[in-house]
DNA sequence: AACAGAAGGTGGGACATCCAATATTGTTTG
DNA sequence: CAAACAATATTGGATGTCCCACCTTCTGTT
């Protein structure tokens, strides 16, 4: 081993001797040249290589399942694994739900932020969308208005919906970003908000959303999306005042 | 303990129960009521509480301590950790080392993701900023020139720059996503690009972003950060191609 | 040829034991 | 009496060992 080994003689702190030792891991598969879904050796030649006792490697490992950087199969091995982000999602839900008992502020940054990346980009999506992509938006939005019609809630067609409008921009980590968000959203709208949303005039949103969208009018687009999230803010201010 | 202890009587997969433990302690510090800063119970009495090993329950701590849900401090204890995406920040890195190995798209994506954040929420925030902020911003650049003038670097300045531009928005989790993406680019551009950038050109690109935005002028302000993610993204596809 | 079962290897987990860091307490000392 | 120092209790940090659960593969029977 080059570099590594260096994490068990270090007197850091042990918030920093954790890092390191993550950062000993990452710098190994950098070093050898491991792409997604190539596999890591077992824990114990890793524990031996990096020079530290096997729970302590575990402990490394599990953080960096958990930033979607290794993937474990358990008896069967290690990976590099693909773009993983729910452990973000985990991490913000929590905040969330934190926060809405007191103040719900962070609950409302989180509705910002997502509201600035999509409104924001959806014009540069639409530059590059397909007709065949366009269709599958108008897809979304019809499935929304079948089961808001049939009083079902559509909450997979909803993320659906939002996927697909940002797929033109093949940009994997906003895609990954805007589900985690909407993750987060929809977990602490169920912890407070319930069950009392209109249904047909939240499909109705969408509706309008893709009609802009049909029309190529970028400008239009942008501010239903804006009013989408005026609507969903108010939902969550309303929650917070009880 | 009210839903806890069940996690090892399970019998699902081993991902699951990881996961299941980690909400396990979330909830615990829900339904506790503990806020930021509150101090948790000791390992030994956790492991108790949830029916799990020490060494187990240290997996699920560790993960979410790299989450930025819970605060871990040597003899002392343990509590509930203020927001901190340190991790998430390690997770992108490595995202986006790897893949700069052979085509850098992740690279390329993280700074579409932030182009469209600043240059979309550039407006609200200048709506909101008082003069002692804008003067905050003008300091950063001075500091900028100042350092260019002497030919060093100045990765503080350049990143104080842009948390003050996005301060008048109090978005917490803005600023630290912003701030996230701005770790990454720079360890990836350390890691590639070397110091082979033009330190007057870029303290200048500052410059008249200020400006834009002492002016009052939206458009002109989101114009000038287009301008300056477009050198950024410039500068890392050339690097891509050595 | 197809299926069933055994075997080997892998990660999952629990203890027990010791190390290290921090805060508190008690003692010494000026 | 007060300040400085030292001992101690408490907490997390780390390791080794043992056993279990899961997956793959091989192998032998049908």
């Amino acid at each position: 081993m080059t570099t590594s080994g260096f994490a068990s003689q270090a007197r850091f702190s042990a918030q920093a001797r954790l890092r390191a030792l993550q950062a000993d891991i990452m710098d190994l598969i950098l070093e050898r040249d491991l792409e997604a879904g190539d596999p890591l050796p077992t824990e114990n030649e890793l524990a031996l290589a990096l020079g530290v006792g096997r729970n302590t490697l575990r402990e490394s490992l599990k953080v960096l399942q958990a930033l979607g950087v290794v993937e474990i199969r358990h008896g069967f091995g290690m990976f590099v694994a693909p773009s993983n982000f729910d452990a973000l999602a985990d991490g913000l839900t929590f905040r969330g739900r934190l926060s809405l008992r007191h103040k719900g502020g962070e609950a409302l940054e989180l509705v910002d932020v997502r509201q600035a990346l999509e409104s924001g980009l959806i014009g540069s999506a639409m530059d590059t969308m397909t007709s065949g992509q366009l269709a599958a938006v108008e897809e979304s939005v019809i499935r929304m208005e079948e089961l808001a019609a049939a009083g079902e809630t559509f909450v997979e067609a909803d993320s659906e919906f939002h996927r697909r409008l940002f797929e033109p921009l093949n940009n994997t980590l906003l895609i990954s970003l805007l589900a985690v968000f909407w993750k987060v959203y929809r977990q602490i709208h169920l912890e407070v908000g319930g069950g009392t949303e209109d249904l047909t005039e939240t499909a109705a949103v969408h509706r309008r959303i893709y009609e802009a969208v049909a029309q190529g009018d970028r400008s239009l687009a942008a501010e239903r999306l804006n009013h989408h999230f005026d609507g969903i803010r108010n939902r969550i201010t309303d929650a917070i005042n009880e």
